[in-house]
Parts: structure tokens; sequence; C-alpha cells
RNA sequence: GCCCGGAUGGCGGAAUGGCAGACGCGGCGGACUCAAAAUCCGCUGCCCGAAAGGGUGUGAGGGUUCAAAUCCCUCUCCGGGCACCA
């Protein structure tokens, strides 16, 4: 067989626009994306301002992709979803003019590859960066128009030594409630030495550093923190389950004090709440965010404690309008108080009229033989070595202990018994409760495990009591429930103040006025939010620029001494520590024995310091990666000004307030609200709470201190959807491998064998996952993009169906072949312009796409582009050519989603230049307007017959016409026309008698 | 339990008060071919009908309107968030 008859074997054309022309085309236009620095989006400034002249007078835009961890499985089909997105808009933005700064980078700190190096010994260094090298190249196989100068990982020891400064800057800073922003600390000696209370000039040196210590945004504090043994760390609030559990990886968690970083994310509780309004989020997001930040008003109301002078009980209470029926109190276990009020004896008691002793029951679950002091002392352990699991577990039944001490309800004088009891908790309020179970429900539980007092003091309506099968004027302590809706006062009458006949809202104004008159209690704002724990015992992370001194108080290092690098070490597995509250941290970095203490010259001479051991959260570093895009090689600073300003400006005031070109589609005034930050944010709705908040909280701080120019990071933030995947179990429920199971006649099998099929998110247990290198190798990387980009709208979640994708493909080639000889691989176009029909369709699509792709909308952007493509198709059948302008216009439309075959083609069009700059196609309006338009006749609102009108027509011209039209006569002859409603160009309903 | 979001052909979806089902997959038919694949063309919600045409139809029920997938009320199911937060 001689080499000339080699492509016998199958008579594909040599041109065919095939998986295999597809691969090498895509290589291609890598390279010379790359070689071409296309898509190197410059500064205004610096080192990266290279070609910036050409965007001076335009726009920009920061698209950003939520920092993707670098995960060792390597990238299935659903991860790329929101990359796919942001990079067809960056690209379509940046064809019509913008300069549009596009990155991504790595958050490439974090457990998985610390515990690969505890299994195999191998250093995280090693396993993060393969893992990267690997990402990296995945996402290039995709053609992603990034910066590549920008790429970032948070491992980089470049790069962690800005987290470090930010983290100095957080600790050398505190909140000034007045200005409601953060100052630098200098800023608060002032301040205190001017405060009388403070006694400034009497403190010691030692006392006034800790005085300040308790100031900062970041500080030390003995808290109960979430101590999870299993993984040897402490985690955050929000990384442990509602089961008591830890998100990563399923283990108990248990409540334990421990010292800890904190940042006061709390001081920002109400900014972040307010500052929601003027982003472009979803609803749903914010109200997310809303309800973690979880702010609620009421009063804080003072009890003395009986027989304690000093003693006071103070509540935080959001119905003080229901003072006059509180019968109990409640103080968290870990109440300092409890030390304090707790007497040694049981008292006799006296509690109004109701009860004259102390029931046994109230003496606690560990034995009622026993004084307060123990009781308590039992009950608190009791508390604390519970774990959020096993209190699930227990259904919620309320425990407590009478602490043998009364308070008085300032209202009314009436002595209340207070137990401890773990419903309340001591991190929200004030720790401590006045209990109304009347008209809280938890509290009508407790009262009636302890056979407490209920006492209406908001009258239930007939219905409400009718509805629980309880007549009016039955007694609270039979009702089935408390009763916490609105209502009128009853029973709350004293000397000064009456609530009888008030509704909630005005009895709870009433009450505030009394008591802020009485000196009782104050109106209060309180929030669900914590401050954050910012420490892990754990090595794979940013060690933090903190050391010790004699006085083992923290010193921060100087922005000279930074980066304060990992130190190498070879074992990492954390000191485990048996699986249960006793067990106590030991962070890998004291293992360091060389870099644990150190000598440093702090200003007042060499000195040996110990160096903190605890590293920081994976959160930290994704805090802040966005500002570093904008100017990743700065080595004097996190970000420069002239960068930040110019990328995270709003879009309406951007610095040099030139004419933005705006082009159409985009209605003007659409981001008139924008207040600067990143233009687009795109990335899953698992992050609605932790890292949104949390990069919002330090971007904050950084505005505060004069860092950044805006005061929230991201403008506009977009979630998009998933892809999920079906998934098989066979017989035993073992997950098979989804890609051989087979369907007939609706049902699945493997072979001959039946399986159930499961509908799942795609994962490496599930057996069903799709790579982006298997759909490379069949279709190529542009199919993959149009694929994605067509099965729905980008929030949308969507099932991967690999039998689907035939169809862009086929769309794809049919393209090529409209303007690619396949014989010969040359262009085949004619300068002859269409017929008028198909430039019409041509301008309407390209007014569709421009609106379609402004809006994320690329499926139906697809849509129309496939449907001017099938109109070429008959153009070329009629011609033996391609039109020239519908050629053109179709390959630019087509290069934000599919851009090596539109470069390719463009290429073999004649073009010597990429498209990816400023050549997206406008419509004409001349092609945009139509002669005639058809509307549909109605009767009665059915559709009967269509009339063709001018599409100028007005009402009258239009009911005219489709009187005239015979069909339309015949239908309304001899009845009754009661009313003609005409929508011009759109429709003509006549209704009938 | 509370709060949010969703439900449209066999499948993914389109239409946000004005012709329901764009576009794609799948299916059916035709052209080309010795044949098959590929390609091109046509049809394709359901029911009745040879067709013209008619009826019906957007999770269920009710309402507003000349007109409802779209707005309102009640319910069902699915997905998500929170969950002793005083």
């Amino acid at each position: 067989m001689s080499d000339a008859a080699a492509p016998t074997a199958d008579d594909t054309p040599r041109h065919r626009y095939d998986a295999r022309l597809a691969t090498e085309i895509e290589a291609k236009w890598q390279d010379r994306w790359e070689e071409r620095r296309t898509f190197w989006a410059p500064n205004p400034s610096g080192p990266l301002s290279e070609g910036f002249a050409a965007f001076a007078e335009r726009d920009k835009l920061f698209v950003l992709d939520m920092f993707p961890y670098p995960s060792g499985a390597g990238l299935h089909v659903g991860h790329p979803l929101g990359y796919i997105g942001t990079d067809v808009y960056a690209r379509f933005k940046r064809m019509t003019g913008y300069n549009v700064l596009h990155a991504m980078g790595y958050d490439a700190f974090g457990l998985p590859a610390e515990q690969y190096a505890v299994q195999t010994g191998q250093h995280p260094r090693v396993t993060t960066e393969a893992n990267i090298a690997n990402m990296r190249r995945q996402l290039r196989a995709l053609g992603l128009g990034h910066d590549p100068r920008r790429s970032i990982a948070t491992t980089d020891v470049a790069y962690y030594r800005w987290t470090q400064w930010i983290f100095l800057q957080i600790f050398n800073a505190f909140y000034d409630a007045d200005a409601d922003r953060a100052r630098p600390i200098d800023e608060l000696i002032p301040l205190l030495e001017a405060d009388p209370e403070v006694g400034w000039s009497e403190l010691t040196e030692l006392e006034r550093r800790e005085l300040v210590d308790g100031y900062r945004l970041a500080y030390l504090d003995e808290a109960q923190v979430n101590w999870c043994p299993a993984l040897g760390t402490v985690l955050a609030n929000e990384e442990v389950t509602a089961d008591g559990r830890s998100e990563r990886g399923n283990h108990p968690v248990y409540r334990r004090p421990l010292k800890q970083w904190m940042l006061r994310i709390t001081a920002y509780a109400e900014r972040l709440l307010a500052d929601l309004d003027a982003l472009d989020w979803s609803d749903s997001i914010k109200l997310m965010q809303r309800n973690w930040i979880g702010r609620s008003e009421g009063a804080e109301v003072d009890f003395p404690v009986a027989g304690h002078e000093d003693a006071v009980i103070t509540v935080f209470t959001t119905r003080p309008d229901t003072l006059f029926g509180a019968t109990y109190m409640v103080l968290a276990p870990e109440h300092p108080l409890l030390d304090v009020i707790v007497p040694n004896e049981w008292p006799d008691a006296m509690i109004g009229e109701e009860l004259n002793d102390v029931p046994a029951d109230w003496r606690g679950i560990f034995g009622t033989d026993v004084g307060p002091p123990e009781a308590i002392r039992r009950y608190r352990e009791f508390a604390a070595q519970k774990s959020e699991l096993e209190r699930q577990a227990e259904g919620r039944v309320k425990t407590g202990v009478f602490t043998g001490a009364f308070a008085t309800n300032p209202v009314n004088g009436a002595p209340v018994p207070v137990f401890v009891a773990d419903y309340v908790l001591m991190g929200y309020g004030t720790g401590a409760i006045m209990a109304v179970p009347a008209h809280d429900q938890r509290d009508f539980e407790f009262a009636q495990e302890f056979s407490l007092p209920i006492r209406c003091v908001v009258q239930p309506s007939d219905t409400w009591l009718s509805e629980r099968g309880v007549g009016a004027g039955t007694p609270a302590g039979e009702w089935p429930e408390a009763f916490t809706g609105d209502g009128v006062g009853v029973h709350s009458t004293n000397d000064g103040v009456s609530l009888d006949g008030l509704h909630v809202e005005a009895a709870k104004q009433a009450i505030n006025g009394w008591l802020e008159a009485e000196g009782l209690g104050l109106p209060t704002v309180t929030y669900k939010l914590r401050d954050w724990l910012f420490s892990r015992q754990r090595y794979w992370g940013e060690p933090f620029p903190i050391v010790y001194d004699e006085h083992d108080l923290p010193v921060a290092l100087p922005d000279a001494m930074l980066p304060v690098e990992l130190p190498e070490i070879t074992d990492f597995e954390p000191e485990i520590v048996a699986d249960d509250v006793e067990s106590v941290p030991a962070p890998p970095l004291a293992r360091a024995e060389r870099w644990v203490m150190v000598e440093l010259d702090l200003g007042d001479g060499p000195k040996t310091y110990g160096r903190e051991l605890n590293t920081m959260p994976q959160w930290a570093g994704s805090c802040w990666y966005y500002l570093r895009y904008l100017d990743p090689t700065n080595e004097t600073a996190f970000v420069s000004p002239s960068a930040e300003r110019y990328w995270m400006a709003g879009a309406r005031d951007a610095a040099d307030g030139a004419a933005n070109d705006r082009p159409p589609g985009i209605p003007a005034g659409s981001e008139r609200d924008h207040v600067g930050g990143v233009d687009l944010y795109v990335g899953g709705v698992e992050h609605a709470v932790l890292h949104l908040l949390y990069a919002r909280f330090w971007h904050k701080v950084l505005f505060d201190l004069g860092h950044v120019s805006t005061s929230e990071p991201f403008q506009r933030l977009f979630n998009q959807g998933y892809i999920q995947a079906h998934a098989y179990t066979d017989a035993r429920g073992a997950y098979v491998e989804a890609s051989d199971v087979v369907e007939r006649d609706g049902r699945y099998f493997l072979g001959d064998q039946p399986v159930d099929r499961e509908y799942r998110k795609m994962g490496k247990s599930l057996r069903n996952v799709v790579t982006p290198d298997e759909m490379y190798r069949e279709y190529g990387a542009d199919t993959l993009r149009l694929y994605e980009m067509s099965t729905g709208p980008l929030d949308a979640s969507r099932p991967w169906s690999t039998r689907d994708i035939v169809g862009v493909h086929r769309f794809l080639q049919r393209l090529w072949r409209n303007l690619v000889d396949e014989g010969t691989g040359l262009a085949r176009l004619t300068t002859e312009p269409a017929d008028d029909e198909t430039r019409r369709l041509l301008h309407r699509t390209i007014a569709g796409v421009r609106g379609d792709m402004a809006d994320l909308g690329f499926n139906t952007a697809i849509a129309k582009l496939i449907t001017l493509n099938n109109r070429l198709t008959q153009v070329v059948a009629d011609r033996g050519a391609a039109p020239d302008d519908v050629a053109t216009a179709l390959v630019l439309m087509v290069a934000p989603l599919a851009p090596h075959v539109a470069e390719e083609l463009w290429e073999r069009m004649g073009h010597a230049t990429s498209l990816a700059h400023d050549a997206f196609p406008v419509a004409d309006p001349a092609w945009l307007a139509v002669e005639t338009v058809e509307v549909p006749v109605q009767e009665n609102g059915k559709v009967r017959h269509r009339v063709t009108v001018p599409s100028d027509a007005d009402a009258d011209t239009t009911e005219a016409v489709a009187r005239a039209d015979p069909a339309i006569a015949a239908m309304l002859a001899g009845r009754t026309v009661r009313k003609v409603v005409v929508v011009p160009a759109r429709l003509v309903n006549f209704v009938v008698g």
C-alpha cells in the first residue's frame, strides 16, 4: 500500500472540523495567545502597565472566579462551568472595548495536602505544586483568557508574606465605635489617656499592654472553642455542622476553653448587614448573610440578685413588654456570676404564692443530696462535656438546676428563682435570660419540666385559644404551648407604667421608656454573629507574624521581618490525642525545635522570644487574593494604590471620567448603583456565608485603614449552578462505573445486571466522573465550552449528558463547513451581500446576542447563533459560498463562546490579527426594522386567525385590517362585539357575547 | 420547626401579563448511497381527525384580567439555608 493511498481507510475530508482538527487548532491558539500576550490586561502604571495607552480612554472590567482549591483528583466537567461563564463574559466585554482583568489563582493551603503528607511523608508543598500544575494544564486546555502574569497561590511565600502583613494591620487596629470605623492602635493611647475611668497614668507598663491588647481587632482569648480531636484542631463556628460535627470529615466536636486568636468581626456586624443593600447580589445570598449576622432589637434589663448588693443579672430580651410575666431566670452554664451568687445551702423558697419550698427536682439530675455549689458544678461539667450531637439526640428535653439564688423582677419587686440551664448560650446576648414561659416556647417547656409558674401578660385571641382546644379564660399553665403572637397586655401595671391594653409594639415602647427613665435597662441590639476564631493547630497554613515575650504577651513582628516562613519539618501529624474532650492540642510547628525559640532585637536589645505555633485558617488566603491579582509582583505593598483604585472603582465614577462608550445592549444606568469593587464575581452558593463574610470583613478593615478605596470587595455576585450526574448502584448498593451503564426500555443495566439510578453530584466515590480531558479528546475544548453554556442559564444546576454534546459539536462542524472547504481547508466566501431576509436575521441576531451576553444568557445566545448558522447553511447551499458580511459577524459572535475555532476561521478568512479585542459586531438599526408583522387575532382570548399589518400600524388600523379579513368577518358575523383589545404589533382580541 | 428557591414535551431548556414549547438531544419519515455511516431536508406536547380543523395543555385547586407558565391565595412534591440565638 502506497503512502498516497493512506487516507482511504476512512474517507473523512481532510479539513473536516472533528476532534482531531479541533485539538490541533486549540493547541495552536493557546500557544499563540500566550506568545502574543493576548490576555495581558495592562495596569495604569507600574510593572504590568505595558500597553495601557490603548485603554486609557476605555472602561475597565474586573471579572473574578472564586478561588479554587487545587485538588489532587483534578477537575471534572462540573468544575469549569463558572470559569467558562466568566471567560465568555470577559471575552465578550473585551471585544466591546473594555480593559478586562481576568485571572486565576489557587487557594492551596489546606487539609488534603497535609493529610496526604501525613500518610506518605511527602511534603505538602510537593503535592500542592504538582496539583496546581495539573490544574493549570487542564484550565489552559479550556482556552480561558486569563492574564497568566497574575496567577498566584496562597502558598507562595511572596503571597503569604502579605497575608501576614494584613494580619498585622488587623492586630494593630482597634474599632472606634464613635467614628464607626477601625483606626490604628497608636491612636487609641491618647483616647485611653484622656479617659479618667481608665486611670492610664496609674497603670504599669504591663497593665497598659494588656489593656491595649484587649482593644485590638485581633486578640487572644481563652474562649469556649470547637475542639475537634480527630482533626487535631479547633474549628470556627462556621465549620461545625448543626449536629455538632466537623464540616470536613464529620468528626465529633467538643466545646472547651482554649487560648486562641480571635478576629473582632462582630465590631463590623452592623456595617456588614447594612452595606448588603448596595450590593448587586441575589436576595437569597443576602438573606443568608443577614440570618447569619442575626441582628435582633430588644432591651437589656437589670435584675438585682437578692442578698447580693453588687450582683446584678443583666438579661437581653426582645420582648421587654412581657417583663411582668417573668417567673424565673436562667444563666448559661459558663456564666461568671454563678461563682458569685450560688449559696451553700438550699433556701426555703418563697416564690410569690405559687411555691413555698424548693422542689427536689430543682436540685439537679445528679442527686438531691448535695448543696447548690456541687449541684451547679456537676451540671456545668455535664453541659460542657455534652457534644452538640448529644444535645440533639436528647430531643432537646430541657435540663437545668436551680442555683439557690433569687433575683428581683424590677417591674414589680417579685422574687424570681435563678436557674442554670444549657438552653441558654453564653455566646449570645448577655448569657442570661428572664424567662417568660407564657410567651416563649423554650421557657414554656422548661417551666413545665420544673413546675414553674406560667403567667399570661399578653392576652391571646379567642381564636388562638379555641384552635388549641382551650376555652377563653383558661390559665396559661394549661395552654398546650406558649403564645408568642401579638395581643394586648394584661396584668402588667405598676406604680410607674402600665402596659395593659397596649399591643406588643406599643408596649415595648412604653416599657423601654420606663426602664430607661428608671435606670433599669436600655434598648439594645444584639447579633448572632460571633468573633472569628482564627487559630488552627496545623502545619500547612500561614504562620502568624507574632512572637511572645517573657511576659507571655504577644508582640507583632515588624514589617521588615516578614515573611515568617514555614519551617521545614518531617512529621506533619497533629499530636493525637484521644478522641475526647480531655485531649490537648499540640500544633505540629512545636516540633520545629530550632524555629520555636528565636532571638530578635525588637527595639530593646536582643531578647529571646517564643513563636506563635498555630497557623491561620484556610480562609485567610482567600480573603484578599482578588487584590493581589491587581498587582501580583509588588514587593513593597500588597497592592499599589493606583492599580487598586483603577480596577476596583465603580463603573460610573471611573477615575478619569472619560466618556464610557457604553455599547448598545447594556442599558444606561444599569450600573448606576455601582459602589465599587469587583465588577462580576462568580462562584458557588456554598460560600454564601463563610468566605463572603470573612472577605467583606477584611476588606472593610483595609478600607478603614486607608489601604483600599472601596468599602465592599464584590459589587456584583453571581452564583453559578452545578453540573450533576446520574450514579448507579448494583444489587449490593455499591456504585458501579456510570459510563458502562446502558439504558434499555427505560431501565438501566450493567451488562445483564439491572442497576438503580440516582441523581447526585459528580464525584470520584460515586463513580460518575467525566473529566474535561476526555471531552477534549472526544470533541475538543470549544465543544465542551459550548455544551456547558448551552444547557441552561448559568445559575441553574443541570444534569450532565454526554449524549447531548453532539448537538453543539454539529453546530461548530456546520459553521466550519459553511465557511471552509473541507477538501482544501480554504475559506469559501463571496463579497456579494446576503439576501435581505438573511441580513435582517443577521442584525436581529447581533442585537439579541449582545443583549444575552451582557446578561450572562449564554444559552439563548447560542440558540440564536445556531438559528443564524442554519440560515447560512441554506444560503451557502444556494450560492456555493458564504456571504462575507454574515460570515464575519457570525465568527465574531461565536468567538467568546468557542474562541479557538473562531480565531482559526478568522485567520483563514484573511485576518492577520486576533479578534480578541474590540471587534464585536454592532446591529444596524435599519436592518432591525421590519415592514410588516403578523399579529394573532383572538376570540375571547383564543387565537383564531392571523393578519398581517404594517409594523407601525396603530390600534384603529390594526382593528380595521382584522375586521376586513374574510375569515374574521365571518367569525364576527351576527355576534355582538362587546369589546376590542388591540395591542399594536402584538395582537387583536375580540370579546364577543 | 422556621426562612428562601423551584416544578413547562420522552430529556436539557425558551417565553416574566399578549401566538406556550425557541434552540439542542432523542424519536419518526425522506433525499443521497449497492449498503451503512456522515451530511442535507421535513415532521415531532397530548387527544379526535385522511386532511382542513377542533379540543386540550406549563405540579394540584381556586382567584384577578379582554388575556395568566408569568400576578394573588391555598395545597402537594423537590432542592437549599438556619435550627434552644432569648
